[in-house]
DNA sequence: TGCCAGAACGTGTATATACACGTTCTGGAG
DNA sequence: CTCCAGAACGTGTATATACACGTTCTGGCA
């Protein structure tokens, strides 16, 4: 067992740097949201706030918080905390289901306006994308986002 | 200027959800980083403090706080908390500069040696979420990821 | 019927993120 | 030299994220 002199180069740090999936992908959905938060800025809604709404609006009758948590891939616990927001400006509702451990979230008369007044802004933002990247080119980066998404943790 | 029946569909929902390159790419940092995070866990460290050891690895005498946080494209004052945890940790030292306004920002001894553990774990990982995704795919990935990274706010 | 494994959920704690606003300091214009 | 515009930074506040742990409740088994 002979002494090691371990080195770690500016030259990996570098490369590492440069290659690492989750860094990369970090750092892109930092500046994202930064963009598509700005943009919903007029309507009092953040982008994580609109991907709840929209997949609450899915169902009809409400949904129960679990369901939810697994529909957006967001863990429960945060989840809950994300609601508690929600609820507090109006948008949704929290009640307890007939199984009374569960919780039925449902949308409120300004939580499907803000959802209206969403879509435009929502449209224009997506656009102002698809047009600083080449087209074609967010189609093939959902493809490969779903593939990381569904990543096993085996 | 008559009454309008606004209306969102279902379908609709389901389409911005489905392309929202906002969600999708929130939702594969938010699996990504759980990947990742369990990996590092043996040696107490997350990948958001990965990536910004490596990048204080890079400066050999130091960086200041607002030049690092341009080279990980953080906003300076969420910088300023993630470093504050590095250094409680033990990992980082954070002194004033000659001009006293500055702060720099050195890699301890422990902070290198968390480094060189952390890199072997990096690469498996890495060579982990390669082998799941499609060979080259993570190329094509990494080049969306840096047009979307740098989407201007105009 | 009584009981318990498991489902569904909340809370405590910690990190990550960002905007608005305030403080300190430096360098140069006058 | 004085003063001030701007640079560099911190703090208050709010949201987002996740793990560990505890609580409540349901359905089925003995």
């Amino acid at each position: 067992m002979r002494e090691k002199t371990e080195f770690l180069s500016t030259e990996k740090c570098r490369e590492i740097g440069q290659s690492c999936v989750c860094f990369n992908l970090r750092r892109a959905a930092r500046s994202i949201t930064r963009f598509y938060d700005k943009a919903l800025q007029p309507i009092g809604i953040r982008s994580t706030q609109l991907s709840v709404l929209m997949t609450i609006k899915l169902k009809k009758d409400g949904i129960v918080l679990s369901k939810l948590a697994k529909a957006t891939m967001t863990e429960r616990t945060t989840l809950t905390r994300n609601l508690a927001v929600l609820q507090k400006n109006g948008l949704i509702t929290i009640e307890a289901g007939e199984d009374r451990r569960e919780k039925f979230i449902k949308l409120t008369q300004p939580g499907e306006e803000t959802l209206l007044k969403a879509v435009p802004i929502w449209e224009a933002a997506q656009k102002s994308v698809a047009e600083q990247l080449d087209d074609g080119r967010i189609g093939s980066l959902l493809k490969e986002l779903s593939a990381v998404t569904s990543i096993s943790m085996s």
